[in-house]
DNA sequence: TTTAGGG
DNA sequence: CCCTAAA
């Protein structure tokens, strides 16, 4: 049986995020916000609200009647199909659909979410109801370029999907200045749109506020603002609004409907309040976003509680220097592992940092929105998770709003890296379980958020961001934020090893090292995890090197592969964007050495060890693994000279003393006597050691050494 | 890449 | 097992 290793990174993006930083929201605008969906069923249901979003938006607007935009949420199931329909009607294609079905939506996607550090209340209010006002609107908007223009929407169309086919197009275009996908998109259909939203959005609080951010700005940047002089603390926290919960139903219901935009610049301005927008940033892949969304989401809402630590964990010092470079042993060594235990190594013992190093992900990105009228937007940080920096670097020209906020927009945050093994038979289901389980215990252990520039964490969260110098363009290019875990000292849901990978839910990936095996294992067998995996290595590589890391690597299912890979992709168009963010790298770097699986030699290796030894001596190591154990993927000829080296020692102590599967003794006087007999012979040997090996297999006792083993013979 | 040894 | 200096 061979067992499969994952090396997975997770993206959590978006979901991540959202936790974190969403605030609390009144239970009752939870449940509203998300139906329970399944994936599927969400996506319809999106697909579904949006039409009728769109529908009623339309209508409104030609008939002038006043509609209940507020259509938000509760209704629009109700609306359902029949505005999708009416929506078709009006459009002159189904571009809306086809969008919405390829998930082009999602590049669309932002979801921007907007806490108000003091107002939990007003996150409350705003956010949730917003969100989804937002992704109704934004569908809307969508749906109302068509029908205004079905150039445009073609047009519209084709960007989108384009966008989701290609990160690198997406990519592309974000540098170019504009995250948005509208931005790619004709500028009459948004405006078109926004038009059309701003009608609405008198009729609607709800709307209206949409319409207003819409308008103003770039739906999707968004991030925090806050003041540069508050306190790194105090303001960037995004902790504190937060509540697990919202989040994860807010994130949720972002996922089925891929659509989130929204400025709440509004927001903001009511409050009086710093507020801080967190913009979620989330390419989707049709497939695999939805399953990890499933999987993370209830994740992330343990550990939003544990969010609201914002502590910066620990300073950069994550750094450790991997040692990677043997993953040599024999490529062509099979997959024959039953059961294989991970662990992963970190170069300074330290689970903590490791995991830590696992965690920071994110990357930030500093995007310039420009506010129409919004002052705030006018500056824009974007932090993101994903590979999109490059909209960093464009865009860094404008940093700083006017009114002395520094807006950050987070796209999203990475899981760790996770490994999970799992046997070759395992179930997909099996798998799913066990990556679940592994986030799972990963958010459940709590995180902390910790803030980066230039790749150090920033530990004093005293200090205010100008004099930190969150405040400067310079430096928000830098900027990062990662999820460390909460507790150092509770290493508790890292820590814990999983030693059966079949053992579904008993895993905890986070801790489980790695082994260096794993490489091999890849190599060799080809299959859909397999390549995954190796997806999953490029990613982490490509990671390394720049620190937008593909967000998204769907690595739940075989289906997602594909994603995957597209993601990966995206990076490297985007290298020059990548540069400019080292934080991960040195986050990465931290991360991952391992140490092989230990793999206790049976008798019947030893023996085979041992035969081998005694034939050919103990200077040829190489061909004591060629000849005794070629098939042994595992076993280097280090590992034999280790062994043999081990050997020598546990036979010459008491037996008391010996540990593990005790060797016979039999064997143990053998190693003792060919030991004896090859240091004698050495330098003779070489030339002999065909000899030697009939001499040893003839006359053991004929040895010239025989005199120091020669009594056990 | 292998060996040989120390860690 | 890991890591390396040497060969």
């Amino acid at each position: 049986m061979r067992d499969m290793k994952l090396k997975k990174r997770l993206d959590c993006g978006p979901h991540g995020f959202h936790v974190a930083i969403i605030p609390k929201a009144p239970r009752s605008i939870r449940r509203r916000v998300h139906p329970k969906k399944t994936d599927e069923d969400g996506q319809v249901c999106a697909f579904e609200l949006l039409a009728s979003l769109a529908r009623q938006i339309l209508q409104e607007e030609t008939e002038s009647s006043s509609a209940s935009s507020n259509a938000s949420g509760n209704d629009h199931a109700a609306i359902g199909k029949d505005a999708v329909e009416d929506g078709r009607q009006y459009e002159d294609k189904p571009v809306k659909t086809e969008c919405l079905d390829q998930g082009s939506c999602e590049v669309s996607a932002v979801v921007t979410e907007s806490a108000s550090l003091n107002c939990d209340q007003k996150c409350l209010l705003n956010e949730f109801p917003l969100a989804e006002d937002d992704d109704i609107l934004e569908r809307t908007l969508k749906t109302t370029g068509s029908n205004s223009s079905g150039k445009i929407g073609g047009d519209l169309k084709s960007e989108i999907c384009k966008s989701n086919m290609l990160k690198g197009n997406f990519l592309s275009k974000v540098e170019g200045g504009s995250p948005n996908y509208r931005e790619s998109c004709s500028n009459s259909v948004e405006n078109a749109f926004e038009q059309l939203v701003e009608t609405k959005a008198k009729e609607t609080g709800g709307l209206k506020m949409a319409t207003t951010r819409i308008s103003k700005e770039d739906p999707t940047e968004l991030c925090m603002t806050f003041p540069a002089s508050t306190d790194s603390d105090k303001d960037v926290n995004l902790p504190s609004c937060r509540d697990p919960v919202p989040n994860a139903s807010f994130s949720r219901h972002r996922n089925d409907i891929k659509l989130g935009i929204r400025d709440d610049n509004d927001n903001l301005s009511r409050f009086n309040k710093f507020s801080n927008k967190l913009k979620v940033y989330r390419p989707v892949t049709r497939i695999g976003d939805r399953r990890i969304r499933k999987l993370l989401t209830s994740k992330y809402w343990k550990s939003a509680p544990k969010l609201k630590d914002f502590e910066h964990p620990r300073t950069d010092g994550g750094m450790r220097p991997s040692h990677r470079k043997r993953k040599t042993c024999y490529n062509h060594e099979k997959c024959h592992r039953d059961v294989l235990y991970k662990r992963r190594r970190f170069y300074d013992r330290s689970s903590v940092e490791t995991f830590d190093g696992g965690f920071s992900c994110e990357s930030v990105t500093n995007s310039p929105e420009k506010g129409r009228n919004g002052d705030k937007c006018i500056s824009g940080s974007i932090l993101q998770a994903n590979g999109m920096t490059s909209s960093v670097k464009g865009h860094q020209s404008s940093l700083r709003s006017k009114d002395s906020n520094v807006k950050f927009s987070i796209k999203s945050f990475k899981v760790p890296e996770i490994f999970i093994e799992v046997s070759e038979t395992a179930t997909v289901g099996s798998l799913k379980r066990t990556v679940m389980n592994a986030v799972t215990a990963i958010l459940g252990g709590g995180i902390r958020v910790g803030v980066l520039m230039h790749g150090k964490k920033v530990r004093d969260d005293n200090r205010t961001l100008s004099q930190t110098g969150l405040a400067s363009e310079d430096n928000l290019d830098t900027l990062g934020f990662t999820l460390d875990p909460s507790s150092v000292e509770a290493p508790a849901p890292p820590l814990v090893c999983p030693e059966d990978p079949p053992l579904l839910l008993s895993n905890a990936p986070q801790l489980v090292a790695r082994s260096l095996e794993t490489p091999a294992l890849d190599s060799e067998c080809p299959n859909a995890l397999t390549d995954l995996a190796l997806l999953t290595k490029t990613e982490t590589l490509v990671e390394s090197n720049h620190e937008q890391a593909i967000s998204h690597t769907d690595i739940l299912t075989e289906s997602t592969l594909p994603d995957s890979r597209a993601l990966v992709a995206v990076p490297a168009l985007n290298v020059e964007a990548l540069a400019v963010v080292p934080l991960n790298q040195k986050s990465r770097r931290s991360d991952i050495a391992q140490r092989r699986t230990r793999r206790p030699f049976s008798v019947s290796e030893v023996e085979a060890l041992v035969q081998a030894v005694e034939e050919l001596g103990t200077g040829r190591w190489r061909d004591v693994k060629l000849r005794s154990f070629e098939d042994a993927d595992h076993r280097t000829y280090v590992d034999l000279k280790d062994k043999w080296k081990t050997l020598v020692h546990t036979a010459r102590i008491a037996p008391q003393q010996r540990r593990g599967e005790p060797v016979p003794q039999e064997l143990l006087d053998r190693v003792l006597d060919a030991h004896s007999y090859w240091s004698q012979h050495q330098a003779k040997q070489q030339g002999k050691h065909q000899a030697a090996g009939v001499l040893k297999i003839e006359a053991p006792t004929d040895h010239p050494n025989g005199a120091t083993t020669g009594n056990q013979l």
